[in-house]
DNA sequence: GGTCGAAATGACCGGACGGTCATTCGGGTT
DNA sequence: AACCCGAATGACCGTCCGGTCATTTCGACC
C-alpha cells in the first residue's frame, strides 16, 4: 500500500506539473495557441510524456480548466457567505474578485479566452458550468436581499445576469490596464463604483 | 475610362464576394478556424483566386472586419443622433442594437469572436478602434445628459463602460437563448429591463 | 552487480493549412 | 480566325502540430 500511494502521488504530482505548465502556456499565448509541445517545453518534459498521464489535448485542457475554474468557485464562495447588507455583500465579492484575479492573472486570461471558444466542447461545457455556478450565487445573494426587502420586485437571476456583465466589465478593463503598466484606480475605489451603479443607477 | 472602371467595378464585386464569404465563415466558425479553402469554396472560386485580390489571410481578415465594423457604426449613429431624454435614448440604442443583431447574427459572432482575440494583432485593433467609437459615442450621451442634470457628477466615460458591459450581456444572451430556440422575451422588454437598471438601479 | 517492468523519450507519421507558381482559360482587339 | 493579356486555377511546397511507437532510461528488488 506504501508502495502504490507513492507511485500515485507522484503520478499525481506530475499531472498537476503539467497542469500547471499548461495553465502558464495558456495565460501566455491563449487556448488555442497553446502547443503540446509547449506545455512539454514548459513543464521540463518531452511531448510524449504528456500523453502517459492525459489521453489527448482534449482531456489535458479539460482537466486543467476545470481545476483553475474550481479554484475560483472555492475562493469566491468564501465571500459569499460573509453577512450584511447587500451593498457590503456585493462589494465584498466584488472586491474579493478583483483581487483573485490580481493575483492569478493567468487563470483570467484562460477564463476569458474560454468564455467565446469555438474549439473543443468540453472546455466550453466546462467554462459554462462554472460560470453557471458563479451566476447562481449571484442570484442566491439576490434573493436573499428580496426576502429582506432591500431590492423591489425584480428578477434575482436576471439581476445576476446584469451584475455579472458589469463585475466581468471592470476586471476586464482592470487587467488591460494593468498590462499598460497604470493601474491608476485602486481595487476598493473600482468595487465601490460598480456596486454604486448596481445599486442605486446612473440616475441622479 | 468606361473601361477602366468596368474592370474596377467587377474587381471590387469579387472583392466584396470574397469578404462576404469570410464573414460567413467567420460567423460559423469562428474566427481561428475559418480556413482559406473554406472561404474560397463558400465564395464560389478557388483558394488561389483570394490571392489574386487579397495578400495573405491576415489582410483578408482585416478588411473583413473593419467593413463589418463599419456597418455596425454607421447602423447605431442614426439611433445615437435620435433628440429626447437620457431613458429614451439610451432605450432607443439599445433596441436598435439588439435589432441589428438580430438581423445580423453572423456579425455578432464575428464581433464577439474578435473581442478576445490572441491572434492577429491587426484584427485586434480594428475590433478595438469600432468598439472605442461606440463606446466614445456612449460617453457623449452621457455627457450630454450630466450637462441637462439628468445625471449627477459620474464619470460618462465610466458610466459608457459600465453601459456597454451591460448591452453586451444581454446581447449575448440573446443570442445564446435564439440558438437554444428559446427567444422568451422581446427585445423592447429586454432593451427597457437593461436601460432601466443602468438607471435606475437595483435598489427598492 | 544483475534483472525486470514501468516510466520517459526521441524520432517519426499523417494531415491540415497558408501560400506560390506555371499553366489554362476567356473575352476583347485586330 | 488568330492573337493577346490578365484573371483564374489546380497542383504543389514547406511548415506546424497532434498523436504514436519502438527504444532507452531508471529505480526497485533479488
Amino acid at each position: 500500500m506504501g508502495r502504490k500511494t507513492k507511485e500515485e502521488v507522484l503520478g499525481e504530482f506530475r499531472c498537476s506539473s503539467i497542469q500547471d505548465a499548461a495553465m502558464a502556456v495558456i495565460a501566455r499565448k491563449g487556448v488555442a495557441e497553446a502547443t503540446m509541445q509547449e506545455i512539454a517545453v514548459e513543464a521540463g518534459v518531452a511531448k510524449a510524456t504528456i500523453y502517459v498521464y492525459f489521453r489527448d489535448r482534449d482531456e489535458l485542457l479539460t482537466r486543467t480548466a476545470n481545476c483553475a475554474f474550481d479554484r475560483l468557485i472555492t475562493e469566491l464562495d468564501s465571500a459569499f457567505t460573509l453577512p450584511g447588507t447587500l451593498q457590503e455583500r456585493l462589494t465584498a465579492v466584488v472586491l474579493r474578485q478583483l483581487q483573485f484575479f490580481d493575483e492569478n492573472r493567468e487563470l483570467f486570461r484562460a477564463y476569458i479566452a474560454l468564455t467565446h471558444r469555438e474549439d473543443a466542447k468540453h472546455l466550453r461545457k466546462a467554462k459554462s458550468q462554472s460560470h453557471a455556478r458563479y451566476v447562481q450565487r449571484l442570484g442566491q445573494l439576490f434573493t436573499e436581499a428580496k426576502s429582506a426587502h432591500e431590492i423591489g420586485d425584480l428578477d434575482p437571476a436576471a439581476l445576476a445576469d446584469v451584475a455579472s456583465d458589469c463585475i466581468r466589465g471592470v476586471i476586464v478593463r482592470r487587467i488591460e490596464e494593468k498590462s499598460k503598466e497604470k493601474s491608476k484606480t485602486s481595487r476598493e475605489e473600482q468595487a465601490a463604483f460598480v456596486v454604486s451603479i448596481l445599486l442605486r443607477g446612473i440616475r441622479a
